[in-house]
RNA sequence: GGGAGAUUAGCUCAGCUGGAAGAGCAUCUGCCUUACAAGCAGGCGGUCGUAGGUUCGAGCCCUACAUCUCCCACCA
């Protein structure tokens, strides 16, 4: 029996319990065929917020309709435990830098700390009711993920797709870290455009140039102009002279040099941004590396040698000003590329990295993108904008800790890397040594010292979920995957770099379909993110006091891709479904006492009529899921749900309370009907609503669970009561109206009903006379003919 | 500057391959009706961002513009 009264705290707890002890979302091999879902492993960088329970619950929805579909879901858990996030996260409850903890007590703290953080993802993502197979979860700091990781890397060493170059490199001050393109972030900062004369060494002439980085002047290399500058080319094959550091550099033509960008004349640095690199590069130029890894000025460079980036600025404009040397200054309000994960400005280095080949096969990444199916599919330009954009080679080396070590060591001789056996993995090459000696003779080695990017072990999540070069792996299973999701953030690195990878090791696309969700904005619109401190409710707190079904309501609304709004309504919304759902079951459950189901067809006209309306939606309902719309879906399906109630229900309980007056089979007839209904409705809202359908369908029909049933079409359409049905609803809603606009109750009696109506609905209402009559409590019924339609011609009620 | 999306009722959002503008919230009016007052029945409320175009017919298709959001590129 239902309570009187839904507790979902209560009710909540239980179900996960049962859950978990009944094993009924774990993933077993068997005849039926996979679905399999790659669903983001959180980055531990603190604690989750409710931008994550909105896309995570959406994933989750899909999964439960594929289980109910027949599928066997595979639909694992991680965790993205390694690299730079996590350590962040624990520099900052430390206080400290990793550096100045020492690497070995600095990785101990970052895997107790992740280890706590992880319980509670585990206990929020839990209770938000993700069908996820547990057991299956991973870690991507875990031994075997580590394996995984380096069997990946060296896969693509020796397919050639990962080589070893000293070369510039993105460097963070800040993190003392070198890192990739995909982790940049533009920024607005407010800077001054300094605007500096140089000469010319030959004829003394001054020339301008305009910059934003005066601090980078003793890193000039050269000078160049646009040889179709009219005001500048003579000045092409000279020499410029640099002001203050008092260095001379050849100028140079490129056309790259925008004729009308700040004075025209650039001065090239190595290195202050990317066309630095370029020119570099294509020129042959010489290397003037001037800063620290710390963000200072090295000691040789005269005066400014030990000072912070900044402070060189400072002092270099003092110079410059005292020298003359400053036409004028401006401020200037402009985007410079930030490292995400501490919001500050990136430089550049040279040094000695891993890189993954990017810029090669370009193409193919792009082909493999177009065997994906992309939900929304405008999801697929935006990764198609990004393949086509990017400019390096993906650098996976990351001068830190905590992660995945490269499995290399270098010649001490020669420099020649040794890499590790494939049997001997995991490597730890600070701790073990590697086999056999270089070619040069040597046997004595240097280990690498670095670790991998975060993104390099987790765009490993479909190896680790095939357990990649395992024995008893799941490739067969799981190459490709079915669906990966994420939110549209990490289409240019987790998606990217789990389709490179996939490329290179096994020349396919890792998914078929890929679900991308939109973002949670708060009031204003505006994305939530830690960082703009926006997120003012905690995920514990608000399922705390909303339950997980309401909050899944508010997940599973909108359309898939677009942002949603946080909002206190759609909360209120679901609140109101949810108890709808109970309510009716209870009243459903009342009247199924002494029902015992059998074979039966001979439905009730307005019985049908309901079957039909709910076939007709749940074809909808099911293409829509097809889609990963799961909240159109839920559109559909409540909408039915509210006419159920509403007008079905409304028509059928008089037939259900007095068989009396309305004789035995009708009666059954109806407990038939909401049985059947019912069954489906909790399957179909058992999507969203994995608690409480639970609740229901454990007390009405006694299952294994809900979300191991199957769903089943209903054996007949019921296609020729629907619009008849639907008129009939027409006119009781009219004459509801009336009774309202009386100010009196609903069952105030009519005394008169008289219509006009087609033969149709005529035949319609005859056949569901005494529903209809109960319905509306109409004392006499008079029907007269009409060729089209229907016309209330009078609703005379009983006053007294 | 490049790419993507959005703009529909006071608010939050649906609106399918073009065919008489929808829901919830808010607001107003009734109603204790043998599941539900966290309910039920009704009412008010919209030049579908602007301007053109295609069409018998446009919220939907095309063009331009405006505003907002996201991603990228711009450190000259």
């Amino acid at each position: 029996m239902l309570d009187k009264k839904y507790n979902p705290q209560e009710s909540e707890q239980k179900w996960l319990a049962y859950w978990n002890d009944n094993n009924i979302y774990k993933f077993t091999p068997d005849d039926r065929q996979v679905y399999s879902l790659d669903a983001p492993p959180p980055t531990i960088s603190g604690m989750p917020h409710i931008g994550h329970l909105f896309s995570y619950a959406q994933a989750d929805m899909v999964a439960r309709f594929k289980r109910l579909s027949g599928y066997n879901v595979f639909y694992p858990f991680g965790f993205d435990d390694n690299g730079l996030p996590s350590e962040r996260l624990v520099e900052k409850e430390q206080g400290k830098k990793a550096a100045d903890i020492g690497r070995e007590a600095f990785n101990k703290l970052c895997y107790d700390t992740t280890n706590v953080y992880e319980a509670k993802y585990k206990d929020i993502f839990g209770r938000l009711g993700l069908s996820s197979d547990w057991t299956k979860a991973f870690k991507t700091v875990s031994p075997e993920s580590i394996k995984i990781s380096q069997l990946s890397f060296l896969d693509l060493v020796e397919k050639g797709y990962a080589y070893r170059k000293e070369s510039p490199a993105l460097w963070c001050n800040e993190c003392l870290t070198s890192i990739a393109q995909a982790e940049l972030e533009t920024k607005t900062i407010k800077t001054t455009f300094n605007y500096v004369n140089f000469s010319v060494k030959e004829t003394g002439e001054l020339f301008t140039i305009a910059t934003t980085r005066p601090e980078l002047l003793p890193a000039i290399v050269c000078v160049f102009v646009n040889p179709k500058d009219k005001a500048h080319k003579h000045l092409i094959g000279k020499t410029a002279h640099i002001p203050v550091v008092e260095v001379d550099v050849p100028i140079m033509a490129d056309d790259k040099v925008a004729i009308d960008k700040g004075t025209g004349v650039v001065m090239c640095c190595t290195f202050g941004d990317q066309t630095d690199i370029e020119w570099w590069k294509k020129y042959n130029l010489p290397l003037k590396h001037i800063f620290t890894d710390n963000g200072r000025i090295i000691d040789s460079v005269p005066k400014y040698g030990g000072m912070k980036i900044k402070e060189a600025r400072r002092q270099i404009v003092e110079d410059l000003k005292e020298g003359g040397y400053i036409v004028k200054i401006e401020d200037l309000e402009h985007e410079v590329q930030t490292h995400e994960r501490c919001g500050l400005e990136v430089e550049y280095t040279v040094m000695s990295q891993w890189f993954i080949d990017i810029m090669n096969h370009k193409k193919d990444f792009l082909k493999k993108g177009d065997e994906i199916k992309w939900y929304p599919s405008h999801m697929h330009a935006r990764y198609n904008e990004w393949v086509k954009n990017i400019a390096w080679d993906w650098c996976i080396s990351r001068q830190r800790y905590f992660g995945v070590p490269f499995p290399v060591w270098y010649c001490k001789k020669c420099g020649k890397p040794i890499f590790a056996r494939k049997e001997d993995l995991p490597v730890n090459p600070l701790v073990d040594k590697p086999h056999g000696k270089c070619s040069c003779g040597c046997s004595e080695f240097v280990p690498d010292t670095d670790v991998m990017d975060t993104w390099a072990t987790s765009s490993c999540t479909p190896l680790l979920n095939m357990r990649y070069g395992e024995k008893d792996n799941y490739e067969k299973i799981l190459r490709p995957m079915s669906l990966r999701t994420n939110a549209s953030e990490i289409i240019r690195t987790w998606d990217f770099y789990t389709i490179v990878k996939s490329f290179y090791h096994f020349n396919e696309r890792p998914w078929d379909n890929v679900m991308i969700s939109g973002y949670i904005t708060d009031s204003n619109g505006q994305k939530l993110s830690k960082s703009k401190g926006n997120s003012k409710v905690e995920p514990t707190e608000l399922l705390n006091t909303q339950s997980a079904d309401v909050v899944r309501y508010w997940a599973g609304s909108g359309r898939l891709g677009t942002d949603i709004m946080f909002s206190e309504d759609t909360l209120l919304r679901g609140r109101k479904l949810v108890n709808k759902i109970f309510n009716v079951s209870k009243f459903i459950e009342m009247h199924l006492a002494d029902y015992e189901d059998k074979p039966f067809e001979d439905f009730e006209y307005v019985d049908k009529w309901i079957l039909g309306c709910f076939d007709q939606m749940q074809k909808s309902f099911v293409k829509y899921l097809n889609d990963y719309e799961v909240g159109l879906a839920l559109n559909v399906l409540e909408k039915f749900f509210w006419n159920f109630c509403d007008n079905y229900i409304e028509i059928v309980k008089h037939r259900l309370y007095r068989p009396e007056e309305f004789g035995q089979k009708p009666r059954y007839s109806g407990q038939k009907t909401v049985y059947t209904l019912l069954y489906k409705l909790l399957q179909d809202f058992s999507i969203y609503f994995p608690f409480i359908t639970e609740e229901i369908y454990q007390n009405i029909y006694h299952g294994r669970s809900v979300h191991l049933t199957k769903l089943e079409p209903l054996k007949h359409s019921y296609k020729n009561e629907k619009q008849n049905g639907d008129l009939m609803v027409e006119i009781i809603s009219y004459a509801r109206g009336e009774k309202t606009n009386a100010n009196v109750t609903l069952k105030t009696p009519i005394k008169n009903l008289v219509l006009y109506v087609c033969p149709e609905l005529r035949k319609a209402i005859e056949k569901s006379i005494k529903d209809f009559k109960a319905t509306l409590f109409i004392e006499n019924l008079t029907l007269s003919n009409t060729d089209e339609g229907y016309k209330i011609e009078k609703v005379e009620l009983d006053l007294q």
